[in-house]
DNA sequence: ACGTATTTGTACGTATGTATC
DNA sequence: AGATACATACGTACAAATACG
């Protein structure tokens, strides 16, 4: 399983698709380290470029999050279910930059936008919740 | 306004705060295309990778769509409205890349996952869809 | 306490490809 | 055909945070 820089799909995407697959199989457990950019662009002999655009895309799709010691497979954590009124709205999308500072979410992980019944909205980050609708007489956490 | 390279925070961000504004003005309105890469390079006399890095923090926000002619701010979209039965869990999270081609997301829009109370899951993507929690009964309030 | 190594972040440059106008 | 504009991908360099001896 290698990387050609000659084929059709762009080199980071297919360090992605790979580092994916790599997460998916379970070769990369949640919380554990992933090796270092450096280290991508050793094995396979490709620019930093392309293994920072590939860790991009990861990070865009929550699958890992990345600081300053490296970048690590992310947790699912627990979830917190919430409750919402009946006739309640949901949708979701990304946070804005100071959004998600505010409500201290990772990059990479969307937001759940509930509009109350009587126009009260909520912002939850998605990655710590699940919105359970109707049912009846069950408390929040 | 603009752009200190001095600065505490980085230039791709600090362009990527004036967009952001300039749209939440209104002053870049929604279908509206932005001016090309160059013309921010010309204007704030930042480098091209500056400009590029803006513009990917703006559509992982889903502020903004980018083409090959060029970005444009994103137009909400009509959004569909969903009922789901009471009991039904709902949450969201970003698509991987393959989920995100088979379902027709665009770059830095979420899907909403919903889970039935007999265990079906739906993905709907989140730009497009509204959910509306526990039609039963009207006279709830 | 201090310097060093590691690792990511930022930012510049250049070049080529590809699609659109 | 030519100009424009974005996508990809290589290079370099320095900064900043963290970990370690």
């Amino acid at each position: 399983m290698a990387i050609d820089p000659s084929a059709d799909r762009p080199v980071y995407k297919q360090l992605a698709d790979l580092i994916r697959a790599r997460i998916e199989e379970g070769e990369l457990r949640p919380g554990q380290r992933l090796p270092a950019e450096s280290d991508y662009v050793a094995e396979f002999g490709i620019s930093r470029d392309s293994v920072r655009r590939a860790m991009a895309v990861l990070r865009g799709e929550g699958l890992i999050v990345t600081e300053l010691r490296g970048s690590r497979v992310r947790d699912a954590g627990e979830a917190v279910t919430v409750q919402v009124a009946p006739g309640a709205q949901v949708t979701a999308r990304m946070p804005t930059e100071p959004e998600r500072k505010q409500l201290g979410v990772a990059e990479g992980v969307p937001i759940l936008v509930i509009t109350e019944p009587d126009g009260e909205t909520r912002l939850l980050p998605a990655d710590r919740t699940i919105i359970e609708t109707g049912a009846r007489g069950e408390d929040e956490r």
